[in-house]
DNA sequence: TTCCGATGGCCAC
DNA sequence: TGGCCCTCGGAAC
């Protein structure tokens, strides 16, 4: 579910709404139980997004590091908060604002050194203030993986998933399979614009939508969410820009959608090579999605 | 009601 | 590169 801008936009919501009450903390799951306990009672005095990492500072320096993973589900509530899912991994309640952490990949209380280890291992958050773009091209260019897999690295550029890096490749007119040390300035330019951009939005808005995606009925029950974007999730649909189907590869076991028609500046070195990039045909057929 | 896939990332090999 | 973690929404049945 999540890439960073949606951990930015959960850590703008807990600055707004949590940070200076007192919590009790549970879990209902038990896995966290020991740990909660020292939460327990404590006053949230911060909360701070790096790429898809959540950190929390609590009364008497204790961190409380969060990563949602594939799985995680944050829920939050201001008032009249449910009964916790017997998944629920992390609790925190207050009378006036409550938590519920569920699958995450990492919950765990940090040191303060652990904290700086965790985060001088991060690269450049297109959402942080203090995000260097100097520093993540030079980082995106190290050694000769393709674009697409540098993009997801995440001590290179931190905070971008498999939805970002598809989007803002494509808004930036990249192909994804150039070696990254080939990446020109003026491309990196384009790519760091779009990604800041996009993330920006759905940081506001809660999810993604890019500019220039297919006009459709998105705001009504029954939209398909693959309307929200240009090439995600839409194989073999026309490029909204250049009608050229949309296509799909695995690239280290994950999809990766591009334009092969209009991806490509034609400014840097040798074209987009395709190693170890398998097409790969559906186990199934799509299923059918009805539209509104 | 069941089953699959998903916006991640670590680890072993 | 594949397995695993271990949750949930939605499509299939």
């Amino acid at each position: 579910m999540p890439e960073g801008n949606i951990i930015h936009r959960i850590a703008r919501i807990h600055r707004r709404w949590l940070v200076g009450r007192r919590f009790t903390a549970d879990s209902p799951q038990g896995r966290f139980s020991t740990e909660a306990r020292r939460l327990s009672g404590r006053t949230l005095e911060g909360v701070d997004a790096h790429g898809k990492h959540l950190l929390y500072l609590f009364e008497g320096g204790v961190r409380l590091h969060i990563h949602l993973g594939l799985f995680g589900h944050m829920r939050h509530f201001r008032s009249g908060a449910p009964p916790p899912s017997p998944a629920c991994r992390l609790r925190l309640a207050s009378p006036h604002a409550a938590f519920h952490l569920a699958g995450p990949q990492a919950c765990e209380l940090l040191s303060s050194e652990a904290e700086a280890t965790l985060r001088s291992r991060l690269g450049e958050d297109p959402l942080r203030p203090d995000a260097s773009p100097a520093r993540a091209f030079e980082a995106l260019r190290r050694g000769r993986a393709p674009l697409a897999t540098a993009l997801l690295d995440q001590e290179r550029i931190s905070g971008v998933g498999n939805i970002l890096r598809a989007e803002a490749l494509f808004l930036a007119r990249l192909p994804p399979l150039r070696p990254a040390s080939e990446l020109r300035l003026a491309d990196f330019e384009r790519l760091w614009e779009a990604l800041r951009l996009l993330m920006e939005d759905a940081a506001r808005d809660g999810r993604i939508v890019v500019p220039h995606a297919p006009p459709a009925p998105w705001e009504t029950p029954g939209k398909r969410r693959e309307d929200r974007f240009c090439v995600y999730d839409r194989e073999g649909q026309p490029c909204p820009r250049c009608a050229t189907p949309i296509s799909r590869l695995t690239l280290a076991s994950r999809g990766l959608f591009f334009c092969p028609g209009c991806q490509d500046t034609g400014s840097a070195g040798k074209p987009a090579r395709r190693p170890r990039a398998v097409p790969v045909e559906r186990t199934r057929a799509p299923r059918a999605r009805s539209r509104a």
